[in-house]
DNA sequence: ATAAACAACGAAAACGTTTTCGTGTTGACA
DNA sequence: TGTCAACACGAAAACGTTTTCGTTGTTTAT
């Protein structure tokens, strides 16, 4: 076991000083081609590589993006990550992810532990804790430090950062006018609580859509789901609300639900009690995964990209520390800077399948 | 925006050394109870955090591991990111991931990218690319450098490491039996192309609980997927095949599926024509995900625990990386390292729901 | 009174790079 | 022959730590 060679021990071996090779291994004109060859050669058989500690230390840089998400066995997210290592590698940068698991101080944690140094900068999308407690200080301080951050779908006016969301309203817009223009009359919502943003938002487009289509939005039809604990195992009580909830509205012809598991759970209910999908009832969801494909019927959804949003922020992140790196950004006004922070929009697609006529 | 603060900005502002500075803040017994005080005090106020990159540099080990997986968007993978997380972060350390998205050449840049000093030891999973070439030198290269490795679920003898991975074989016959204990005569196998380690494994599985069974195999109820092309999208060119599978072989009444989208997609294709799960055809698949647990009838499957897999893997690397802290492993006989090298099988679970009587 | 012990601190090396600024050796040219 | 570039290379600083080994004063023991 040979452990890895260093420019000093190649200095050694050819009898050279340590500028010599370094300068050598760029291919400084400095140094003469004779020596030059030698030295590549030299490194070339014993597989030399630059020590990306030293660089990192050196350089004031490490190359490599900090991604802080609630959860990954989550299709959005993993999309969302794929999208990240996809630009980041191609621009020649690493990915190191932390998971928060919804948790606040998880979240924090994470956050200082990679704020040491380790990163450049942090994609990330904030743990239900922190946005049902409105404590965004640790994001600050860390902006606040120079280290960028790039906010993606779950979002807070709070923190002044670069943003990446999808259009939650529209997409719902367009999947409820759906529903209106395929004959519901009844359209029942199954959502989040109001904390996180994305459930609001998606709430809003469905009382939207309503109201364009001159229907009067129901309390009644809207079944808003405590989510803090749907982890995993509370299926049963899922389908239980969803249950009450269908057999309290007898006349639901149509259901939009914030995310594919209720709307997987909504048509496995309305199943069991006996509607005809989407024959009696149609059903559309929000996140186009896995099991939106292979539900039966297949499950129209909306779709939001999240290889695109996570592809689009780790630009948006690359491009400021790239920017800052050639700008000094020092002497930049602290005014001026704050006014370039963009918000970014992904577009949503509704995606029809067979839970739609 | 305030750069972070170093050792040597206190010392200066302190008038002190950056000896006593960095003593002080470890709570050296050196130095004075008033300068400590002091100095803690200052750190405190501005907010002092030591920088990683110094620190690896120094001990010359970065405390992240590095994951290399085929695929993020996939549910086993994205739960042993989770298990390789839990315990790193326990045990003081970062988790940095490369995907290979199943290319030879994209594992290869990936690990260089990484073993330049980026990490401390691998954790992996062997591309579907590479598998077919059969060309694990980059691994063992590595290895040789010094660097420990850790590689799970598709593992491989030529490499001589650390492995975790399922009882794939056992699993299989679990499965098998479970469908001949509940009357199946006629058992269908679903299976990927032999270079998938697990996919063999599974196979002879179900070979072996065949022969148990007294039943001969048919090789006519073997449908072997060309998988190298299922990214996305060939999902209908997977039913029509077996759709095909099912109307040469009208007297099926079981189906094994080496994963579980085989399995759901069989159960879609078998609906289709006209069966009912689990009355005239039961099915059982592999990989317990979110596509089985939501599927109508809702899948048995055989659980790999993929959490579970990646704890152990962090921990066997975490292991060896603070052995070898230990006990300055430069001076250990070639012949006696290689020895304790462990691979660790974890146990399959059977969960029955209701595809099976 | 003097050596020894101790307390409190600083200097410097080391980790592996890159880069700036010398420095000595050539050759050409006046 | 003396001056000046050009050439080829080396020394050293810097990035931010930790740690070893001094170096001071001051106190204790003899």
């Amino acid at each position: 076991m040979k452990r890895k060679i260093t420019l000093k021990q190649i200095a050694k071996e050819l009898d050279v000083s340590i500028s010599t090779v370094s300068k050598a291994l760029s291919g400084s004109k400095e140094i003469s081609e004779d020596t030059t060859q030698k030295i590549q050669a030299f490194a070339k058989l014993y597989n030399y590589r630059p020590n990306n500690i030293a660089l990192s230390l050196k350089n004031r840089k490490t190359k490599t993006i900090g991604i802080i998400i609630p959860e990954i066995v989550h299709h959005f997210f993993s999309t969302v990550i794929r999208g990240i290592e996809l630009v980041a590698n191609k621009r020649g940068y690493n990915v190191i992810v932390g998971l928060s698991n919804e948790s606040f101080t998880k979240e924090i944690i994470n956050m200082e532990m990679l704020a040491g140094g380790s990163i450049d900068g942090f994609i990330l999308s904030i743990s239900k804790e922190t946005l049902l407690k409105q404590d965004y200080h640790h994001f600050n301080a860390t902006i606040n430090q120079g280290m960028p951050i790039v906010l993606f779908d779950r979002v807070v006016n709070e923190v002044d950062c670069d943003k990446v969301i999808v259009d939650d309203f529209k997409g719902s817009l367009k999947a409820v006018n759906k529903l209106l223009s395929t004959g519901c009359k009844n359209i029942g919502l199954i959502t989040t609580m109001d904390y996180v943003s994305v459930g609001r938002l998606r709430t809003q487009g469905y009382l939207e859509a309503l109201e364009d289509g001159k229907i009067n939005a129901d309390a009644n039809l809207i079944l808003k789901i405590d989510d803090s604990l749907d982890v995993e195992g509370h299926l049963d009580v899922l389908e239980n609300e969803i249950e009450k909830f269908f057999k309290s509205n007898k006349k639901i012809d149509g259901v939009f639900a914030v995310n594919e598991l209720y709307a997987v759970t909504a048509m496995k209910v309305a199943r069991k009690l006996g509607f005809k999908i989407p024959d009696d009832i149609q059903v559309i969801g929000f996140t186009d995964g896995v099991l939106s494909k292979h539900a039966t019927p297949s499950l129209t959804t909306v779709s939001q990209h999240g290889q695109k949003i996570g592809e689009k922020a780790a630009d948006l992140l690359i491009d400021r520390l790239e920017l800052e790196e050639s700008e000094s950004i020092d002497y930049i006004e602290e005014t001026e800077r704050n006014e370039n922070f963009k918000t970014v929009i992904i577009e949503t697609e509704l995606i029809e399948r067979d839970s739609t006529k």
